[in-house]
DNA sequence: TTTTCGCCTTGCCACGAGGATAAGGTCAAG
DNA sequence: CTTGACCTTATCCTCGTGGCAAGGCGAAAA
């Protein structure tokens, strides 16, 4: 199976698998007398349980320690949810970061009319003080 | 005033205040004989303008878009609510989706025992089905 | 005077995670 | 033989900022 075919069947596209090659997140594919990267039906097991790590918003580097996990036979479950909960809390705290700025962001629009004339507390809030 | 004092009080980096030069957030400040950056107490305003806009999350570009509304006085309010509220929208379809990848880890994550033992739902949900 | 230190200048490289585009080689079908 | 789809590598773009380099400028200490 070609880079293009791979690429379909594990819903990532020809372009990052290259690049997963390039930074080390996959071993090199094999070659053809052509030059093109040949994969076998193993390797979308690796290219899926990559695509999904990126869905969960794992980044790659945190995708190749789960891939370093998943490798590894002998590492204990809580070495995985170790990584998971650590994930989650960062995720937690973006979630609280973005939060915070639509409330402030929120309190300001709040006082504004909104209608045709000019002035709007919106703009004096971001000239005035600060609302952290 | 020079650009390490401009940079200081208004919370940004000399750094910033050249790159925001270069993209034309601002306008080329004024220069001295020996071609320094030169900068009145007024531009901190503007200065200070910005690093709000930046800490509230908007963009460059949108901040952009505040400061020529902030400086067009015949502008209605309600083009600068518009702007904020969909600047909050944005926030607000980040925020679920950071926290729909947050449930779905989560859910990976109480079914894992988290133990010395080397099974691990977490790592098979990664390579299984689709969780999506 | 000369050295030193801190500040200023420009410019380039790096991050993450790819997308876009270019310029070319390969393969199978028409 | 040509066309078109696919493959190859390589480079530049995103966004906002930090970091570093090499060099000029200004003032104070030696």
């Amino acid at each position: 199976m070609n880079i293009g075919q791979a690429a379909r069947r594990s819903g990532l596209s020809a372009k990052m698998l290259r690049h997963y090659e390039q930074i080390g997140l996959l071993r090199p594919a094999a070659r053809g007398a052509n030059g093109y990267r040949h994969y076998a039906e193993a390797d979308l097991q690796r290219l899926a349980f990559i695509r999904r790590a990126r869905d969960l918003g794992f980044s790659l580097e945190e995708t190749g320690r789960l891939l370093a996990l998943w490798d590894d036979r002998e590492r204990a479950s809580a070495d995985v949810k170790a990584l998971a909960l650590q994930h989650i809390d960062a995720l937690e705290r973006r979630i609280a970061e973005l939060a915070g700025l639509r409330d402030s962001l929120r309190e300001l629009v709040e006082h504004c009319q909104g209608d045709a004339r000019p002035d709007c507390p919106i703009l004096h809030g971001l000239a005035g003080p600060p609302r952290a």
